[in-house]
DNA sequence: CAGTATCCGGTCTGATACTG
DNA sequence: CAGTATCAGACCGGATACTG
């Protein structure tokens, strides 16, 4: 376990995962994410889903689009004019991975017992997948082989 | 691409991503749980390290030691009097890898170019290391390669 | 140290209405 | 549909003070 220590060895100011938690740690962008990455892409759309206030969505949408995680778009139905859209970048899509985890986390904690509503295998196997890491090779690595480097 | 949907798949209601979003998803959670991360686990520590204001950690903690995140102890350093300790539960320390995560995406989308203050690497083989799926064999499973299932 | 109490100005939330 | 406008109330940020 860790030990105790009266800071973090990483300054606030220069870590990375500040600047994240800072970018999209906040409940309703958090939510926004997850709707998105499950393919919502109207302003109504993720009104309707999350019941968020239509101020605090107009503004956490442009945050993301300001911070490079979602785009605006224009896209045209047949038939019909065309509507904006708001659909994650590359960036965005790279979030795919943390809420996966994330989901697995309240799978395992947050639910007693409760079958998961959603669940992810591998296609083929059928085996369960978990969030883990991977060397390049693709190969796993424990949290316990793992070195943490600190830059000094 | 995730096809346009008006609606999410999983209600929001059942969704346990919903679910850890609420217990863990706001700024200063997501601070308090990075530095006890890292090691920190006296309140006034955490009160430095962030400036968060005072009555907020107060809220902040109490709400993850009811939530199971995070339990609060006493411990006794050798001649003096015990003090109260806030650290992870085995479900927060569950958290570690999504954080880890996170991180890793502030690498690769937030910073542009700089150095990773933290980086992680396979101890013998100094490969580094990346978030990613794997199956109970250990061996990466990519994201086109996995299946995704609602359960009906 | 580890909190709780208080105060104040600001932002966020939530509800509803209005417009192109 | 896709927003902006408005408004009351809650919560937050920051400061400071007080207590065991």
């Amino acid at each position: 376990m860790t030990p105790r220590a009266p800071r973090s060895p990483v300054p606030l100011e220069i870590c990375h995962l500040a600047k994240a938690i800072e970018a999209i740690g906040d409940r309703w962008t958090l939510l926004i994410l997850r709707s998105s990455l499950f393919g919502v892409r109207r302003f109504d759309d993720y009104q309707k889903e999350l019941g968020v206030p239509r101020t605090v969505l107009s503004g956490r949408l442009s945050k993301l689009v300001k911070a490079g995680v979602m785009a605006k778009q224009s896209y045209k139905e047949e038939g019909k004019r065309a509507r904006p859209e708001y659909v994650l970048t590359e960036a965005g899509e790279a979030l795919r991975p943390v809420l996966m985890a994330l989901t697995q986390w309240g799978d395992d904690w947050l639910s007693k017992g409760a079958t998961p509503p959603i669940s992810f295998t591998h296609a083929k196997s059928r085996q369960r997948v978990r969030p883990g890491f991977v060397d390049e090779d693709g190969k796993e690595t424990t949290l316990s082989e793992m070195r943490i480097s600190l830059r000094r």
